[in-house]
DNA sequence: CGGGCAGGTGACAAACAGGTTATAAGCGCG
DNA sequence: CGCGCTTATAACCTGTTTGTCACCTGCCCG
């Protein structure tokens, strides 16, 4: 799931930055306008975070420039107390709207929100490591290589796991997230999946590197 | 909406290119004075974009060509300082001109002054690639091919992927967004009009060029 | 040493999703 | 009322995904 930042303060740049990668989002930064549109074409992100007061272009000039292309959610930083600000932004097509300063965690709801509502999040979007998941396109993407289509089965293991990257997720969890099963008894279902999982993203299947066996369960390795 | 960029320089030919299309207009490339005649006469553009330098004819002979048979908007590229140049484009029918270098979004100001004073504004089509869509007529455009009729649903459908061009739209936001259905469960009407409209829409439907089948759902290819 | 157990693997069948074609139902309109 | 266009329903075909079974290996432990 991608975000573009722009803002030209770059500690504020920087700590939402911070605050999204954490939370499994691929976040590309802007300082100005210019290349805040720029990155929006060149990598159409899945949702915009635009502060108002920007070299080169406003963000009610990015807002613009981007609602003519396409609805993806907006979300406009502004300074506490400029209502009108709030008003052009929210008629220009912005989604929401946050005063600073706020904190990382009212964003990151905000966004989640945002998200859900676009349709797009069915749950927490997710990167690990050098694995990324890409929900909407159903692939999966190990560093550089080109993404991988996943089922849908694979894509629910793949993501509880990635979830909980780097500890172990028991096999009678793994099988309630991904099959809803009542309890334990089909480990089977589990070993296939995993089998027909490791097939498509381990460089060796035999030998896997990412998706581990543990105790009771498995795990994904990430660095 | 058409526009016609002549200019000799193509890396600059391709900016205006690009932004013009990210916004929402068709556009055609003219790399020299008799191409920019030609592509005037033979697809009838809305707005012409002229430079003064070009092999063949120049601007100005290209912008005296088009006055004798049109009035749309013509507006010339000149270098900074050469003041006579202007007085002579404007002398010859010119209507707006821009000195280089400027920024793609002054360019885009512009153009859409002229439109605007030339009646045309309002006309602006949802368009993204080479797929244009006319809310007002009920029809599509792919490049510079015939319109075709579309649907009502056909047209909203082809209208939420243009929304999201680029992206997996999934079957079931379709489903709402297309007919409101509460829940999900009718497929077939989707399987159903998603054939019909790649048979209008698609040079060979049997293997779809631009709309795509996805992981749960379509996109609407664009380059 | 040998049985029991957990996990890995290959083969195969059932279930499913999407594409295609045909046909019926609905609807606007003269 | 019937005509033509649009939309819905159904049946069939295909390739993919998922579930099931049989068998293998390595390991723990009596």
């Amino acid at each position: 799931m991608k975000v573009l930042v722009a803002d030209d303060d770059a500690d504020l740049r920087d700590l939402i930055a911070f605050t999204l990668t954490q939370s499994g989002y691929l976040v590309l930064k802007a300082g100005d306008g210019p290349s805040a549109v720029r990155g929006f074409e060149e990598e159409s992100p899945d949702l915009v975070v635009l502060d108002i007061n920007m070299p080169g272009l406003s963000g009610f000039q990015v807002c613009e420039a981007i609602r003519k292309r396409s609805r993806i959610p907006v979300m406009m930083l502004t300074v506490r107390g400029e209502e009108e600000d709030l008003v052009r932004a929210l008629g220009l097509g912005a989604d929401d709207y946050l005063t600073k300063p706020f904190s990382p965690r009212t964003l990151l709801a905000r966004i989640k929100a945002l998200l859900r509502r676009a349709g797009m999040a069915n749950a927490t979007p997710l990167t690990a490591g050098r694995v990324a998941l890409d929900l909407q396109e159903h692939t999966v993407s190990i560093g550089r290589a080109d993404p991988v289509r996943l089922t849908k089965l694979e894509l629910r293991l793949l993501q509880m796991l990635l979830a909980n990257a780097g500890h172990t997720v028991s096999s009678d969890r793994l099988l309630v997230q991904v099959w809803g099963h009542r309890s334990g008894g089909d480990r089977q279902l589990l070993k296939q999946l995993v089998h027909r999982l490791r097939q498509k993203i381990e460089a060796d299947p035999a030998a896997p590197a990412l998706l581990r066996t543990a105790a009771a369960g498995y795990k994904l390795l990430v660095e």
